[in-house]
DNA sequence: TTTTCCATGTAACTCGTTACATGATTTC
DNA sequence: GAAATCATGTAACGAGTTACATGGAAAA
């Protein structure tokens, strides 16, 4: 349903037309979400269908007509709905870079540690890349800010797995 | 690929059968995937028909009788590239708990502050019960522990957004 | 005149899940 | 005799992606 709350959120704070809608979803929400165009459309018609949103044909000039949406109260309520529940309760994720630890043991503990630093290294960018970003008003820094905090968090995170490793590989 | 790179992960160790693997995803290894059964049979049969495993069929005693996985030298060449690729590299991941955050000056800064009250105090639990939990052997610590840094990580940063928020709360 | 931007979608496919189906054996 | 455990799968569905399809307007 969080595909639903983001774009119920889009819709709260203005009304938008489709295209708009994905170039605000890879301009300015890269970092937190990865809907893809014709998932949004789909998602649009959907909610339409259920009557949270209403469609409405408008040409302006000479341009391609755009299909603007708009919140009914319907979708309100479900905006709300789906708000507080997002915000009251945490939803645990799965990190495709806990993976390859399963297997750590099947590697001499020295080419272990080449590749984890490898791996730091792309964090260490990662987190560069996320730093110089420019800022973004309003609640949208929240999300930019905890992107640096989750990445400084993983970061030291490999770096004290790398210590603990280099102590086994000396201890043994 | 990292759901089959799980699976040669196991298989590396040691060889299994179809319902092994399904008992130790779920007991030992929830914490770092959700892989259903239905998959992992899927998965297994693909990989057979690669010419990544074998299957053999055993019975012993009046059991029903087991399908037994085992690496080829392809599969396990194939561990092989997975594993180096994913250790040396990070993978992004997408948080739905951001997805909240978008709207959140759609609610009043107090009733925003009471739900993420909620939500750290849903992370507190499940750091608790992550710290909780019995220690596992080998590799598979360094991924509990991972778990319990993240969740701390969390419950900072969410901790840090609600103080934040109090202040502008209050300054404006 | 060719490429980029605006603006919309559909169709086919892949991946994964849920629910269903089977059947013997051991434990209560 | 009933329930849980061992052990395997399939079939139908749903969600999301990729690639395809269209077409006018502006910019280079």
């Amino acid at each position: 349903m969080s595909r639903e709350l983001l774009l119920l959120s889009l819709l709260h704070r203005q009304e938008m037309h489709g295209y708009q809608i994905n170039e605000f979803l890879n301009r300015d929400l890269a970092a937190c979400t990865d809907l893809k165009k014709p998932t949004a459309y789909f998602l649009l018609n959907k909610m339409a269908q259920q009557g949270w949103v209403t469609e409405e044909e408008v040409r302006e000039g000479n341009r391609p007509p755009r299909r603007v949406y708009r919140l009914t109260p319907a979708g309100e309520a479900a905006f709300q709905e789906l708000l507080h529940h997002n915000l009251s309760s945490h939803t645990p994720v799965y990190f495709d870079d806990d993976i390859g630890l399963v297997a750590l043991e099947a590697l001499l503990p020295q080419e272990a540690r080449t590749l984890l630093e490898q791996r730091r290294g792309a964090l260490a960018a990662a987190l560069e890349t996320a730093q110089a970003a420019p800022p973004h008003g309003g609640s949208l820094q929240w999300i930019v800010q905890h992107r640096i905090h989750h990445l400084a968090s993983e970061l030291a995170w490999t770096e004290e797995l790398l210590e603990k490793l280099k102590h086994i590989e000396q201890g043994s």
